[in-house]
This record gives C-alpha cells, sequence and structure tokens, in this order.
DNA sequence: CTGCATCCTAAGTGATACTG
DNA sequence: CAGTATCACTTAGGATGCAG
C-alpha cells in the first residue's frame, strides 16, 4: 500500500454522485456540535463528574473542584442549568444556601462522562510514556537535523 | 429537609479526621485533570470521533470538521500524536500525502467518546427543550421583577 | 453564602502568507 | 498537499468589589 497507488483511502464517509456522506452531523452550526462543545467543556465535565447522585452547595463544588473561580463555577452551573443537565434549589434560609444535583438527564450524561474520566485513569501511564517518547523523538530529529 | 436542618448535606466524597476525601483526584495539576482537558477539547473531540477504523487525510479531515482551521487541525493532530492517540504515517511522494488514523489506544478511547457523541444525538432535543423552558422562565421573573 | 458586574490579562483562534 | 510563521482579534478566565 505504500506504492504509491492512492485511489480512494479508507475513508470514514463516503462519496456519493460527488456529494459527501458523513457518518454525522459536522457542520458547525450544528445542534449536536454546540452542545458537545459545551458538555466537553472542561469545567462541565468536572462538575458532571462530581454531581454522582448526590447534591452539592456552591462552595463544596469550588473547593472540590480546585483551580475553579468563583465566576467560572457560577458559569457553568447556569449553563448546564439552562441544559436542564443540573437542578438548583435555592433553600430560602440565611445564610442563603443552594444545593445542586443532577437531574435525571444529567444522570444519564454522567455515566458517560464517568467512563471518560476512568478511562482517563486508566490510560494515563500509557499517555505520560507517548508523550516521553514523542518528545524524545522529537529532540533526537532536530538534534539530527542540527 | 427544607426546615433548616442541614448538618451533613449529601456529600459525594466524605470527610475523615477533618481531612477531606474525595471519588477521585480533583487537583488542578493532577495529571488526569491535564488529559482530560486535553481530550475533552472541542477539536480533539472531534478528530478522534471521526477517525474510527480508518486513516483519513489532512485536507480529508479538514473538509470533514467544519469551521476548523488549518492551523487548529495541524495542532489538534500534533497533541494527539504525541499523547499517542493518532498515528501519523508520511508516505514519500509528491505531492506528499499523510495519513492519520487512531493508535489502538486512540481506538479504545473512540469507543468512550462516541458515546458521548451518541448520547448527545439522541437527547439533544431534551436539552434543547430545556434551554427554551429555562429562558422562558428567566424572562418572565425578569418581567415580574420588573 | 451565593453570585453578579467590572476590569484586565492571557490564551485560543482565524486569516494570510510563505516553505518543503 | 501538508504544513509552519506571523499578526490581529476574540474569548476565556482570574481578581476584585459589591449586593441579596
Amino acid at each position: 500500500m505504500e506504492d504509491g497507488t492512492f485511489e480512494s483511502p479508507g475513508n470514514c464517509g463516503y462519496t456519493e454522485n460527488g456529494f459527501d456522506v458523513t457518518l454525522w452531523d459536522s457542520r458547525a452550526d450544528c445542534e449536536v456540535r454546540q452542545i458537545l462543545d459545551r458538555i466537553a467543556d472542561k469545567w462541565s465535565l468536572l462538575v458532571i463528574a462530581l454531581l454522582d447522585q448526590c447534591s452539592m452547595r456552591f462552595t463544596e463544588l469550588r473547593r472540590e473542584i480546585d483551580g475553579i473561580s468563583q465566576r467560572m463555577l457560577a458559569r457553568t452551573l447556569r449553563q448546564l442549568e439552562r441544559d436542564g443537565l443540573v437542578k438548583r434549589t435555592v433553600h430560602p434560609v440565611v445564610p442563603p444556601r443552594v444545593d445542586y444535583e443532577l437531574t435525571p438527564l444529567g444522570a444519564g450524561l454522567h455515566s458517560t462522562i464517568k467512563a471518560l474520566v476512568t478511562w482517563t485513569e486508566e490510560h494515563q501511564g500509557q499517555i505520560a510514556a507517548a508523550r516521553t517518547a514523542y518528545d524524545a523523538r522529537v529532540a533526537a530529529e532536530s538534534e539530527a537535523g542540527a
């Protein structure tokens, strides 16, 4: 296959009457893409991963998610609430108390995200090794080139 | 539970000798967090989702992923290659031809990400509805407040 | 405690031009 | 074709102060 015959490479999608057919809607303005951008967000991911069949207060979440600012946590929770993934409960007491918990919809997403986190935990060693190998290879090549 | 007794809310983690124990390492400098940020990246997600048991050329990927710039695609592929998720093959022909495909490691991640994409596709209606409801509620509240 | 508004910096991103 | 380099711009994100 390395001989120069590159007629039709293994393509994920396929071409039909000169029109590309893909396995999924990849348009930038596609709804799925937008939602994906939202839930694949750095902070959203962590919040959903943390909110597993339990409710947490604003400050608790902030303490658990090291490095998140008040601003980003508030904004992230707003977005998740708007998307119907997180339920926000305000208790009329002083000082104010607000609990956050996953909605049924959010719980469904949780298991998927949890799988992503688990995968990462299980393979972080391989990724770290790959990075080291890559960096070494690049260094060796620039060495040879110089 | 709405009566003001908020001794110990449903907490995801738990406290042991005054030391918080969480279900996962949430430190900002944690390896898993960094990897998660990388693979949960907007473009990385799409590239991995697209590269399913098939190889694609640079331009093919660019065409499939609507809205991605040459710069971002190149950078994303670099990162994925460095992380050992994507294999880059350069064919010594003119004009140059470079194929990208998932490594076994990347293939494992693919199934997880695919689940995320599938979930999004299946629930985009509910999310859209939640957003509409939320916006309507907010509008009504600001109406009442005014 | 919760969370919004403001300001400001750093990082991400796109457009363009250029190289192997 | 497959990139890299540069520049200009937009956005994300942190710090701070204040309100409910």
